[in-house]
DNA sequence: TCGACACTATCTGCATGCAGTGTTGAACGC
DNA sequence: GCGTTCAACACTGCATGCAGATAGTGTCGA
């Protein structure tokens, strides 16, 4: 071992694909930036190798599209598959929700609760930076609760790109509302009634989606 | 142009992406098999780069997992995962069922209805081969007629994977029950009943689900 | 006979070379 | 002033070099 206590990566490619990607969906990276491969290369001071590995696993999770002949650029998500989005993550957080009721505990309650009561605070003071990591740590909750690779790892494709598509849409969605539709969710986990989670995760995903067809 | 018709690809990566895909799929390369770089660059009579390249689209998109210095290995899909693909794909084909239903047309009557009457006769004569074939045809039409490009690719990348998870794991699950299953779902769809689609499309897979855990 | 150790072969992962191609912009004609 | 031509530039995509790491093999000692 060399010196620091790091455990698994380090192939200099995973660092600078999951740099890439903390870019992009963070709009540091917008929407249609080329993500040229020398340039980058001469960024990072490394070889274009690496970088050209990461570029492609950033294609071929959909944050970046490529042109023959023309390399790769940030991904740029329309209005249509933003809406294709939603419907997808309205029937995964349903999966996730129902899944977390069955894997219900102590633990899960204490987490989910902690973050509601932290979010309905924030909802009321206005703090809207500090809404939108409670309400994406509220989901994260309980997609880590239903313990299933599967669903979380789609969950979090769509979750990426949903982010980047919301750097040219900004679906503000209303903070007060979100924390009752997570109330509802909660309280249906802790009923033990997988079909109820169910339905309130979707339902708390369909009127966000609802909300992203009406406004224009 | 040089001489033939082709139209897009023609990077030797996309090839070998493709031609490595379908052999994982197929069966042709079993899981565990080693994804030798060099091998393969030898095989195919060409460079390591494309090789590479291919190999990381494969593990970005689980067919292949690799260890550190190790390389990539044709992914071994657990009992565990096959299960958890199960769950993401009964809410997938409840929502693509959902829209097709939404967007239901003549074609899409005709083309469902003479792939079901094809796999009547097959399940009855007992042609397991053909009937792999047509089952997966049905869903394909359903996933193709929803239009939704996100839930398609998701749906495409399970059913790789429950493939790849059958090579080990013969699931065969009943051909006359399957063609019943269809049945119900392509009524449901036919009566323009997008609820009734949902369920009728989650409750076919959610059965296989079943079988699958109850099989050891 | 069996285990430890060194050695060899092979592969991974990063660096770099290079031909073909798309893009840009400037010179030129009109 | 405006469109066209062409040449320089930049980048992509494939090929290849190479250091470090790992697995497999054989040898030696007990």
């Amino acid at each position: 071992m060399t010196s620091s206590l790091q455990a698994d990566p380090q192939r200099v490619g995973e660092v600078l694909y999951k740099t890439l990607r903390d870019r992009i969906i963070s709009g540091e990276l917008r929407p249609g930036t080329r993500l040229s491969v020398p340039a980058l290369a001469e960024e990072f001071r490394v070889s274009r190798s690496p970088v050209r590995d990461a570029v492609i696993r950033l294609v071929q999770e959909n944050l970046a599209a490529e042109t023959m002949n023309r390399g790769a650029e940030v991904a740029r998500i329309s209005r249509a598959e933003l809406v294709s989005l939603y419907e997808a993550r309205e029937v995964l957080e349903g999966a996730v929700a129902r899944l977390a009721t069955e894997k219900y505990d102590a633990a899960l309650r204490r987490s989910l609760l902690a973050l509601l009561t932290e979010h309905r605070t924030v909802a009321e003071q206005g703090d809207f930076a500090r809404h939108l990591e409670l309400d994406a740590a509220f989901h994260r909750e309980i997609r880590q609760a239903a313990k299933s690779p599967v669903l979380a790892r789609m969950l979090d494709g769509v979750q990426s790109r949903v982010l980047v598509a919301m750097r040219s849409t900004s679906l503000t969605g209303g903070m007060v509302q979100a924390v009752h539709d997570h109330q509802a969710i909660f309280e249906a986990i802790g009923s033990g009634d997988p079909e109820a989670a169910e339905l309130a995760a979707r339902a708390h995903i369909h009127r966000l989606k609802e909300l992203l067809s009406a406004a224009d």
